[in-house]
DNA sequence: CACGTCGCG
DNA sequence: ACACGCGCGACGTGA
């Protein structure tokens, strides 16, 4: 039995992988789509030849010879995206991890290195196996040693096909030795191949098949009777002569290359399992057996007990000293990660609660290194210490690096948590810091952790009797709906069913229209609406749906989370929002009821404590006087410097009247036209939220950037720079990346480029109130007040107020907010008190 | 668990 | 010719 090799083409198969595959991570954030269909059509190939020898074949980074030469010269080298770039140091490690030989060298192409190798292969009497994306390696094909293999995907299912020479011919047209001919006349611009203008691949291999090779064509190239054909290859020879250098592989090129090296040893080690683990390549586990797989589990980080106050003492020391240290802590103590050993210092007996948060607030504040933690907010619940710049939380650092995962992987247990901050602090604050966030991270991110905690901490007030006798009178609406439905329906039904009331609707009554969504009708209320206005069933549905959630979702629900305190206390996420907002959860406070008289009444349930009041304090335009600021366009910050109303003043400049004059429809549209702009116009969204035709909408836009050029410009750029870098930035540095805008779905791209132009204002203003939220914070603490911040809604504040201390924070309130950032366009406040929610907003 | 719907900014 | 406004969380239905 011959021997075997295999040759895999390194950054053909990543290519592959990653344009094949969607833009995956793991949960910390790291691309993995090319690893992964790197492996998956490797391990196929593997199991499929059993190879003896495997070697995978490298382009060095430095500029290669033979297609990069034309390039450079062409200027049509095409940047490699960032998060395919970054995977492949990530492949090379796999593959380490897997004893695959590795096989590169500076001015060398991967193609050279196979075609060297299958060469010296053959030589030696062994078979070679080329596993590449990349049809260019078809000319090493043989008889019956030297076989490619090229994967290709049809119907979601991928195949590796297998072609010997003959293969080659039967399947292109042309030998092995032709492809390197027709390249030279075809050229091929993924490889930056120039080939012979105006010949593609039928006229190619037309010709090839003729007279074989380029040479042998010049010789013949009186017989062409195509007049255009023959006239350009007359005018270009020269560059199917240099197309025909560039598309030839090198197959005896220097290489060192031992067949010791290239032994196929056992693929899936224990290291080969880490790795695939914290890549989280979860389709991939089932190649490992159940030895290696306990074998290679993280080793965990052994935590010894310590109980003994002076040895407690000296590791607090010693933490000082320390570069870098992770940190958690939980009811039983605190748990010390350090670079050599990590320790657990238990609560109680002899360590004091006390002593414990003294002693850590003073390597925190006092030490020389920087103390990693894993999700601060949740733990100060158990230990309220208090910290300055040398913390640093590894769940904030992840976000910041990436808003867009949905899961940091937080470990539950404590000790893991200072583990992993350890483990993954430094390098993702090193990553931070080269994105230019640190000081995003350190003045706004971290303290305000401490800020959030104590939002939710204090909570809000609420009255449970009130919302008792809200939710009675809400149920009595609810039954008396029902039936009225069901009477008009002339059967009962799950009103609540979007299906059932589809059907009732628009084949049973046969109401008009009924179109939409990809699961059946759309009974949403703006549909609704349009529909059939005139019929009193679809006002009832409508009603019933707004009172049905006013009690399901709000007066029943938000009952069940008041503590024996009588407050509730919601969660504020810091680390769940693309565009750096906050948002509140379990029970979400940023949106209870107000756009309705009915449903506003529930705020009323929201009250200060005794004696207190609220101060409520909003942002007032935030989105669009940033959008003015940050665009630097004249008219639209002249427009604010003046005091106007925004939208009136936008709309007697889109419709071309006086100020004086706008009417309350135009100064609706001109608000609609506002939202558009800041949330990425189309004209096909105006339209629909503003109920006219395209051309209308298309109209107020045009018009709309006439009147403010900066804007259009400012946009435009946002969408441009987003492309080349990949990210929408804000003007803080909140860095938020697009994927989208690379995707092959024109709707998925249009979706990303209003992403580019809606994140910067959205995260801006974001960023500016989170910022004024600290130094709100700050000044109720260092001014020693009472008054505490209680709720965030985006671009408002409230505050539960202490007596006596009313002008105090509403001072607070407009000096923090106003001032925490200065910018073109003057940012303005709007505060009000009562006593209530529903008073005071 | 995905979807539709709807509450908020 | 085509698709669609940005950002969230909670609820109920139905597979």
């Amino acid at each position: 039995m011959k021997e075997k090799i295999l040759l895999i083409d390194g950054h053909s198969m990543l290519n592959r992988g990653f344009y094949g595959l969607p833009l995956l991570t793991n949960s910390r954030g790291v691309h993995t789509n090319a690893v992964l269909g790197f492996l998956n059509i490797m391990l196929k190939v593997i199991s499929e030849e059993e190879p003896d020898y495997i070697t995978v074949a490298f382009d060095e980074h430095a500029p290669t010879f033979r297609h990069e030469m034309y390039a450079a010269y062409k200027g049509t080298r095409h940047a490699m995206p960032e998060e395919l770039k970054e995977q492949v140091p990530i492949i090379k490690e796999v593959l380490r991890t897997m004893n695959i030989n590795i096989v590169s060298k500076t001015s060398l192409e991967a193609d050279d290195i196979i075609g060297t190798i299958s060469r010296i292969a053959m030589k030696d009497g062994k078979d070679a196996v080329i596993l590449s994306g990349d049809r260019d390696l078809l000319q090493l094909a043989t008889k019956d040693t030297v076989k490619i293999r090229l994967p290709h995907t049809s119907k979601g299912e991928t195949t590796v096909d297998i072609l010997y020479a003959a293969d080659v011919e039967a399947k292109y047209g042309v030998t092995p030795e032709g492809i390197i001919e027709l390249k030279a006349l075809m050229g091929d611009s993924s490889d930056n191949i120039p080939g012979v203008p105006k010949i593609g691949e039928k006229t190619g291999v037309a010709l090839i098949q003729q007279y074989g090779n380029i040479e042998n064509l010049k010789e013949h190239i009186f017989e062409i009777t195509k007049k255009s054909i023959k006239e350009t290859l007359e005018n270009n020879f020269d560059l199917a002569v240099l197309s025909k250098k560039l598309a030839t592989i090198n197959t005896a090129a220097d290489i060192d290359f031992a067949w010791d090296n290239a032994k196929r040893g056992e693929l899936f080690t224990k290291e080969a399992y880490a790795k695939f683990s914290e890549l989280e390549l979860k389709s991939l586990m089932k190649y490992f057996d159940e030895d290696t797989v306990s074998a290679g589990s993280p080793v965990k980080t052994e935590f010894s007990e310590v109980t003994d106050l002076g040895e407690a003492e000296e590791i607090f020391a010693k933490l000082k000293k320390t570069d870098a240290a992770g940190l958690s802590f939980d009811e039983s103590g605190v748990y010390l990660a350090c670079p050599d050993k990590a320790y657990h210092i238990v609560s109680g007996g002899f360590i004091a609660p006390m002593y414990l948060k003294a002693h850590l607030e003073s390597v925190i504040n006092e030490g020389q290194g920087y103390y990693y933690t894993l999700d601060i907010k949740s733990q100060l619940s158990v230990m309220e210490i208090s910290y300055g710049e040398r913390l640093r939380d590894v769940l904030l650092i992840d976000y910041l690096n990436n808003p867009l995962i949905d899961d940091y992987g937080v470990p539950e247990d404590s000790a893991e948590k200072a583990a992993k901050a350890l483990e993954k602090g430094p390098s993702g604050y090193e990553k931070l810091a080269a994105s230019g966030m640190e000081k995003l991270f350190s003045e706004v991110e971290m303290p305000l952790a401490g800020v959030l905690h104590d939002m939710e901490k204090e909570g809000i007030r609420a009255s449970r009797e009130a919302l008792t006798a809200i939710s009675k009178e809400l149920d009595k609406d609810i039954r008396l709906l029902e039936q009225e439905i069901y009477k008009d329906a002339g059967e009962e039904f799950n009103i609540n069913s979007p299906k059932q009331l589809g059907v009732i609707l628009f084949e049973k009554l046969g109401l008009p229209g009924g179109k939409k969504t990809k699961t059946g009708y759309s009974t949403a209320a703006d549909v609704l609406d349009k529909l059939a206005e005139d019929q009193p069933i679809v006002h009832r549905i409508l009603e019933y749906r707004s009172v049905y959630k006013l009690k399901n979702t709000y007066t029943d629900a938000l009952a069940d989370y008041i503590d024996e305190g009588g407050r509730i206390h919601s969660t504020f996420n810091q680390t769940v929002t693309a565009t750096g907002r906050l948002s509140s959860a379990d029970p979400n406070l940023q949106n209870i009821p107000i756009r309705t008289e009915r449903g506003r009444e529930l705020r009323k349930v929201f009250i200060p404590r005794e004696g207190y009041s609220f101060t409520d304090a909003d942002y007032s335009q935030i989105e669009l006087r940033i959008l003015a600021a940050l665009s630097g366009d004249e008219k639209l910050i002249e427009a604010f410097r003046s005091g106007q109303d925004i939208h009136a003043s936008t709309a007697s400049h889109v419709f071309h009247v006086e100020y004086d004059e706008v009417t309350p429809q135009m100064r609706r549209n001109a608000k609609a036209v506002n939202f558009g702009i800041v949330y990425g116009i189309s004209s096909f969204g105006l339209s629909e939220n503003l109920s006219i035709s395209r051309q209308e909408a298309k109209e107020y836009i045009d018009q709309y950037f006439m009147t403010f050029p900066g804007v259009k410009s400012y946009l435009d750029g946002l969408v441009a720079s987003a492309k080349e870098s990949g990210a929408a930035v804000t003007y803080f540095g909140r860095r938020r990346p697009i994927p989208e805008l690379r995707d092959s779905n024109f709707m998925r791209r249009q979706f990303g480029e209003r992403v580019a132009m809606n994140m910067p204002v959205q995260g801006t203003a974001a960023d500016i109130m989170k910022i004024a939220m600290v130094r709100v914070h700050d000044m109720l603490n260092s001014r020693g007040l009472s008054s505490r911040l209680i709720l965030q809604i985006h671009d408002e504040l409230l505050i539960e107020t202490a007596p006596g201390e009313e002008e105090a924070v509403q001072e607070i309130l407009r000096e923090g907010m106003m001032g925490a950032v200065e910018l073109k366009v003057p940012l303005e406040v709007d505060v009000n008190t009562g006593k209530d929610f529903y008073e005071a907003h």
